[in-house]
DNA sequence: CGCCGTTTTGACTCGGTTCAATGCACGTGG
DNA sequence: CCACGTGCATTGAACCGAGTCAAAACGGCG
C-alpha cells in the first residue's frame, strides 16, 4: 500500500494499550496541561481501546450516550440526518479529536459516527470524566475548551455554507485539512483523501459533481495535482487567496 | 406600543435585581435542577445585571472573554465575520439563552453579540462558574448540557444550510422561532420579528430579497399573514410539511 | 411633511444542480 | 492472467433556483 505512505509515518501497528502519558497525541487531545499524577488518573479512566473497522459505526443517532471517544488512529466522519432522507456530514475527525460531544445534551447521540478507514478510539466514560474534572481544574478547563472549540468550528462552517462559493468552500476545506495533518506531523502538501467526493460535497453543501469539477479547475489553474484521492498542493498561497477574496 | 403586546405578557419593567430563585426563566436557564441552597450560591455569583440598548454590542469578536451572559429580557443576534468583509449571523438568542460560549476556547470572543432590541443580561463570571460547578454536580452537568445543546443546534443549522431550499429554510426558521416563543409563554401563532430580512437571510444563507419573496409566497399559499415584521402563522402543519418534504 | 431605512416586486443573470455518459482503479472469479 | 463487475470520479449539456440590479412602496420619525 504505497499510496498510504505519506500518512503513516508514526507507529505502524501499535500495542493495544498505550498510556496517555506516553501517547504521541497527548498534546492534541484531552490531557493537554495535565501533570504526571493527573495523567495517571486519566489513564485509569480511559480503560478500553476500541477498534472500529472501515465503514463501521462507532455510534449511531439515537443510541444511549455513555462515553466520549478520542480518535487514536484512523479517520471518521459524523453525519446528521433529517426525517426525510437527507443527511449532512458535520465533520471529519482525525487522531486526537473527540467524538460524541453532541450526546451530552440529551443522554442520546444526535449523529452517526462512521470510520472512513480502519481506526481505533480511546473510550472515555462520560460520568467518570465529569467526576474526575471536579478534582482536576486543568482537566475541567481543557474539556470546556474542547467543547467551545467545537462550537467555534461549527460557526466557521456556517460562514462557509452561508456565504462562500464552491471554489472558496473547497479551498477552505483543503487548507483546513492540510493544516490539521501538518499538526500531526504529516506533509502539508501531499495527502490522500479518506473520503469520497460525495462526502466532501455533503460537508460543504455541494453535489459531488461540483466537487469534482472544482478539483479539476484547481488542477488546471496549477494550484494542485489531483489523481483520484491522491492530492498534492502546489500553491497553498493561491488557495488561501481564493478563500480570502470574495470577488476577483 | 400595541404591536409589541403579544411578546410582553410578563413583567413590563422589572426590578434590576431578581434572584435566580425567583426568576421566571429559572427552568430554561442555567439553574435547571438546582436546589434552594445551590440557587443561593449561584445568585452570589451572578452579581450584576447589565442593560444592553438596541443596536449595542454585548461583546465583540476579539475581546477578552471573562463572562457568559444569560439573556434576561430582549433579543440578540450573534455573528462571525471573515477577513474579507463577509459576515454570517450564527444565531438569535432570547430570554434564558446563554451567550459567549465560543469564548471559552481561547479566552477571547469569536463573534459579535448585538442586541436587536433594548435588552438586559445576567453576567456570569466564567472563572467563578467553573469553580462553583466543581462543587455542584448538577450545575456542572447542566452547563455541559447547554454547551452540547449548542453543538447539536449548530449541526442542525449545517443541515439546513447544506441541504435545504429557500422555502424549507424559512419554514424551519419560523417553526423554531415560534416553538421557542411558545416555551416562554408567548403565542405560537402571532409574533413580531425583532430582526430585519437581511439578518434572517444571513442566518439562513439567503439574500434579503429571497427571504422577502418567500414570505410573500407563504402568504399567497395561505400559510401565514405577513405585515412587515408582524407575522401570524395560519397553518403550522403546512410549514412543517414544507420542512419535511424534500420534493413536493 | 419629507427623509431614510426597510421591504416588496420585477426582470435578468449565473453558479451549481441534474441527468446522463464515459473513464478509471481495483477486486474477484473463471 | 484476463474478463467482468462494481464503486467512484470525471466530464458534458440543459436547466433552474437563488442572486443581482433596479425601482417603487411602506412605515417610522425628526
Amino acid at each position: 500500500m504505497p499510496g498510504m505512505a505519506t500518512q503513516t509515518p508514526l507507529a505502524a501497528v501499535e500495542p493495544l494499550k498505550v498510556a496517555c502519558a506516553s501517547c504521541n497525541l497527548r498534546e492534541l487531545c484531552l490531557p493537554v496541561g495535565l501533570n504526571a499524577g493527573e495523567l495517571d488518573q486519566l489513564d485509569g479512566l480511559v480503560g478500553k481501546r476500541r477498534p472500529v473497522p472501515r465503514g463501521e459505526h462507532l455510534f449511531r443517532n439515537g443510541e444511549r450516550f455513555e462515553a466520549l471517544y478520542a480518535v487514536r488512529t484512523g479517520f471518521f466522519k459524523t453525519c446528521v440526518g433529517s426525517e426525510d432522507g437527507r443527511d449532512q456530514v458535520t465533520g471529519f475527525q482525525m487522531a486526537g479529536e473527540l467524538l460524541g460531544l453532541d450526546g451530552i445534551s440529551s443522554d442520546h447521540h444526535h449523529c452517526d459516527a462512521i470510520a472512513l478507514e480502519d481506526s481505533s478510539v480511546c473510550v472515555i466514560p462520560y460520568a467518570q470524566l465529569e467526576e474526575l474534572s471536579r478534582d482536576f481544574t486543568v482537566l475541567q478547563h481543557q474539556f470546556h475548551k474542547i467543547m467551545s472549540r467545537e462550537i467555534v468550528r461549527d460557526h466557521g462552517v456556517m460562514l462557509l455554507l452561508g456565504n462562500m462559493r464552491a471554489d472558496e468552500r473547497l479551498a477552505a476545506f483543503l487548507l483546513n485539512l492540510t493544516q490539521r495533518l501538518q499538526a500531526r506531523g504529516f506533509s502539508p502538501s501531499s495527502l490522500v483523501l479518506r473520503m469520497t467526493r460525495e462526502e466532501i460535497g455533503s460537508y460543504l453543501g455541494l453535489k459531488l459533481e461540483t466537487v469534482s469539477r472544482t478539483f479539476s479547475k484547481f488542477q488546471d489553474d496549477g494550484l494542485m495535482e489531483v489523481k483520484q484521492r491522491q492530492l498534492r498542493i502546489l500553491d497553498q498561497a493561491g488557495l488561501q487567496a481564493i478563500v480570502n477574496n470574495s470577488r476577483c
